[in-house]
RNA sequence: CGGGGUGUAGCACAGUUUGGUAGUGCACUUGGUUCGGGACCAAGGGGUCGCAAGUUCAAAUCUUGUCACUCCGACCA
């Protein structure tokens, strides 16, 4: 491509209303084009990384026998209806209506449009397995688009279903799949990490993620720094440790004014981790108070999990006033009016702090034989420090960006949507699923946060827009003229397409932009050029390599392969 | 959905308190100088000041409403 007569532009100052890095750069650099809240244009150059990044998930979901083919985005309301997935969905999927007043919606997953597709394929057990898979738009209006094109409203998304007529068959297309993942995401050159995860509004029998690493990640990994161990914080297991103190007497002491679990741990000069702090929540209309280590979050998914709800808030003054607690000294000691559940992790505590429920006291040295409840369980985050549930190594955190996603969904979508086969025994079966998504533009922007520096994007060479670059210094001089263009027909001849900087800049305009633009190489064409000697540069270099035209070009073809 | 912030030229912003001719930098056009790391000088072009109603002789500025964008939270694959 000619910069000259293109549709070609930077930016030279960030925009306003972009957070991230990768939002901020890829916008700066032409790539892409805020529409309205997480809603973008793709603009050329953008396109192109979006088709190269599509190009090589698309070579390996070939090479599994996977095959694609496209759905329709707009979808009658039906479907989601008959899988039960429309009220978990809810107001994050986009709704209209036809001419006709029929609900229609743009889909926001295609679990069930698949299982109707597989179900003119599938009669018997001797029609399975296969597997499918599409790359489209993907619709959801999410509640708080952020951070470029990692949460966004209309993304791309390459998901991918398997069907098998048992479990065992189900392990292994699972396997399949996973490995070319992993082998998509080491070709996309992405530091990443596979973690267990909960599966959510899909269901099923286990999920996995592939979390790339990044600050801005909205996810928390938990790692064990001896072993392999990795899940997601909201369903990591907790390993709980035995004090070895022994009991002392409980012994109530006053507290006046010190609310929080800070507070209290403060003013008696205790370690947080020997106190228990409350916390009271609203479930289905009934009072149910928490307790947990003073250090610890709860943890919602395992509480919806344990308690069998879908929902859990904050409860209100009113609420709290059904029991005796007092907001603040709030303890296990002697309460009632309300459900109470316990972390499991007290019961291997000694010697800690709770509330009185009185104002302005708490007890300390209490212990498991001191407390009662109603119900006991995991119900808390892990915290760094904390024990591996596998080696007995200590765990620490990242963030993470989750930018695929693996499913064994079982039979949950082939029984909803009917999906049935005949076995040998001529009994009819649920066909049994696996669905598997990875988010292309969330993948672009997850390598762009590895992948940049103070100067702009730096692309890997296979998924970057034009592979090389070649900068003309001065476009009036004629043997420059004549030796860039050689170069660039030379290229285009060999399959690989430069970007031409043929513009009328001074060069430090062009260097500027080659470099924020982030293309992997760059040949420069300058006062040399008489002697056919030009400068060649990676984008990660900081020194130029003289050589001559031949050698830069045979550099390029050997760095393409 | 709760709480904050911002809407003025393609981009980034000032001007709003105290109403009185629409501004600055970048980008763009023309001329000149310069020209291997985001040049300089000069002269230009471009804006219903988010939208609507109101107050006023007069509104970017005050009032009310509304829409959009955004941050923190809630929520979320």
């Amino acid at each position: 491509m000619k910069l000259n007569n293109s549709y070609f532009y930077t930016l030279r100052e960030n925009p306003n209303d972009e957070e991230s890095t990768s939002g901020t750069l890829l916008i700066r650099g032409g790539y892409i084009k805020k529409s309205s809240s997480g809603i973008y244009m793709y603009l050329p150059l953008g396109y192109k990384v979006l088709n190269n990044i599509q190009n090589i998930i698309r070579e390996e979901m070939d090479k599994t026998g996977c095959q694609e083919l496209l759905m329709p985005c707009l979808l009658p309301e039906d479907y989601y209806i008959s899988s039960g997935r429309r009220a978990n969905f809810g107001s994050s999927m986009f709704q209209l209506k036809d001419r006709f007043n029929k609900t229609m919606v743009l889909g926001p997953t295609h679990e069930e449009l698949f299982a109707v597709a597989a179900s003119m394929k599938i009669q018997s057990y001797k029609d399975l397995p296969f597997s499918l898979y599409q790359m489209q738009t993907k619709f959801r209006d999410e509640p708080r688009p952020r951070f470029g094109l990692i949460r966004v409203r209309e993304f791309i998304m390459k998901d991918a279903y398997t069907f098998d007529k048992d479990l065992a068959g189900l392990d292994e297309q699972y396997a399949k799949i996973f490995q070319a993942y992993k082998n998509i995401f080491d070709r996309l050159g992405i530091d990443y990490k596979i973690v267990k995860a909960d599966t959510g509004v899909m269901g099923g029998l286990l999920s996995e993620e592939f979390q790339a690493i990044s600050p801005i990640g909205e996810d928390t990994l938990v790692l064990c720094d001896q072993c392999d161990y990795s899940s997601n914080l909201e369903i990591s297991t907790h390993v709980y440790e035995d004090s070895d103190e022994d009991e002392k007497e409980i012994q109530l002491v006053e507290t006046p004014h010190k609310k929080s679990i800070e507070e209290v741990a403060e003013f008696l000069n205790i370690d947080l981790k020997k106190t228990v702090k409350a916390l009271l929540m609203n479930v289905n209309g009934k009072l149910h108070i928490f307790f947990i280590r003073g250090d610890r979050e709860l943890n919602e998914v395992k509480v919806q999990k344990l308690l069998g709800v879908n929902e859990i808030n904050f409860a209100n003054d009113e609420l709290i006033a059904t029991s005796n607690a007092v907001a603040g000294y709030t303890g296990p000691k002697d309460l009632t009016g309300a459900t109470v559940i316990i972390d499991e992790e007290i019961l291997h505590m000694k010697n800690f702090v709770i509330g009185a429920n009185k104002e302005g006291y708490h007890y300390i040295n209490a212990n498991p034989k001191d407390i009662s409840y109603d119900i006991c369980g995991d119900i808390a985050n892990v915290v760094e420090g904390d024990k591996c549930p596998v080696c007995g190594g200590r765990i620490h955190f990242k963030k993470g960006i989750e930018i695929g996603n693996t499913f064994k969904l079982g039979t949950k979508y082939s029984k909803a949507m009917n999906l049935y086969y005949q076995d040998d025994n001529h009994q009819l079966q649920p066909v049994v699923m696996g669905s598997y998504g990875i988010g292309v533009g969330r993948t672009m922007a997850a390598i762009v946060e590895q992948m940049h520096d103070d100067n702009g994007l730096i692309w890997p060479i296979e998924i970057a827009p034009y592979k090389v670059g070649i900068v003309l210094i001065n476009q009036k001089d004629e043997v420059q003229v004549k030796l860039a263009n050689d170069i660039y027909d030379r290229l285009m001849a060999e399959g690989i397409e430069p970007v031409f900087d043929d513009r009328d800049e001074r060069a430090g305009v062009k260097f500027k932009d080659m470099e924020l633009i982030g293309i992997p190489m760059r040949i420069t064409v300058g006062k040399m050029a008489k002697d056919d000697q030009v400068e060649f540069r990676m984008r990660t270099a900081t020194e130029n390599t003289v050589m001559t035209s031949e050698e830069a070009i045979n550099k390029v073809i050997e760095l393409c392969k």
